[in-house]
DNA sequence: CCTTGAACCTGCGGGC
DNA sequence: TGCCCGCAGGTTCAAG
């Protein structure tokens, strides 16, 4: 499920309760997810206060009141639930359990496409996991300037391009079919053509995000809804999932193509 | 180096 | 109703 703006609006609705907590108890229960679990895990992270969370791309980062910083992605299908107390059973799929001050802390997964790991604060970017990624859409780094000289250098189609984590950390399948609808560009254009549209596509790339983030920020208010029904927002796409159904433009309908294995939906209209 | 396809895993919806 | 297939918002690895 999530990209960027929904890791986003989990920290954002994690931070506030758990910043302060200390972790009282720590259940693992199983060894791995897409990774193993650390064999110290948890003993590293009994007794330690979590001090702040943070993010970079889908990455959300944990920082402890030791060296350690805790490294969790959501994969495919994770999930972080809050509860004011312990729930009675277990669910299927929740692999990692913490008891903190006051609350109960949950990690559900069920694909295990997810993982969490620890990494010394001091050797956080040279962590294998984050070395190669590339800047974050909402860092300076992303510029019109550097996007331009990344696509220069790529031949193939553009969308599977901006799903390229080393080139930027964070847009995934939805939105970069979003973006590139903002910015009018076909999803199959050779990468190095739309190089003259990079500032543009920095813009949409942020803008479509952001508008994602706020429609989750709004519709997550405090920690009950971090373990609340449903979970993620509803955000209205312009494209996404909607194959066939008026272009809110053109009114042309919405067309959808395989690209790199992963559904792509675009306008074949208004988007050249 | 770039690009694609398969693999990892579970759950769900559609078609028969 | 039940079964089978394909598909799902991610990453990684192998091979072309």
């Amino acid at each position: 499920m999530p990209e960027l703006p929904e890791v986003e609006t989990v920290r954002r609705g994690l931070e506030k309760p758990l910043k302060g907590q200390a972790i009282r108890s720590v259940g693992l229960r199983r060894k791995d997810l897409r990774i193993p679990f650390p064999k110290d895990l948890g003993q590293r992270l009994t007794g330690r206060v979590i001090e702040s969370i943070g993010r970079k791309g889908k990455y959300l980062l944990f920082h402890l009141d030791s060296e350690d910083v805790v490294i969790a992605h959501l994969g495919m299908s994770g999930n972080f639930l809050l509860n004011k107390k312990a729930p009675e059973i277990f669910g299927k799929h929740d692999h990692l359990v913490m008891q903190l001050d006051d609350y109960h802390l949950t990690f559900n997964d069920p694909r295990r496409f997810g993982l969490i790991t620890l990494a010394k604060a001091h050797e956080l970017q040279k962590h294998k996991l984050l070395a190669a990624m590339g800047p974050d859409p909402f860092e300076k780094a992303f510029s019109p300037a550097y996007l331009k000289e990344a696509l220069k250098r790529r031949k193939g189609p553009i969308k599977p391009v901006l799903m390229d984590q080393t080139l930027v950390a964070g847009v995934g399948n939805i939105y970069a079919s979003e973006a590139l609808y903002l910015a009018k560009v076909a999803p199959g254009k050779p990468a190095h053509k739309v190089a003259a549209a990079a500032e543009a596509l920095v813009a949409d790339v942020r803008k479509v995000l952001q508008a994602a983030i706020e429609s989750g920020g709004s519709s997550l208010r405090d920690f009950m809804q971090v373990s609340g029904e449903g979970g993620y927002f509803q955000h209205r796409f312009n494209v996404y999932d909607r194959k066939g159904e008026p272009c809110r433009r053109c009114k042309t309908p919405i067309k959808e193509i395989r690209q790199a294995g992963r559904s792509t939906f675009f306008c074949p209209s208004c988007q050249k």
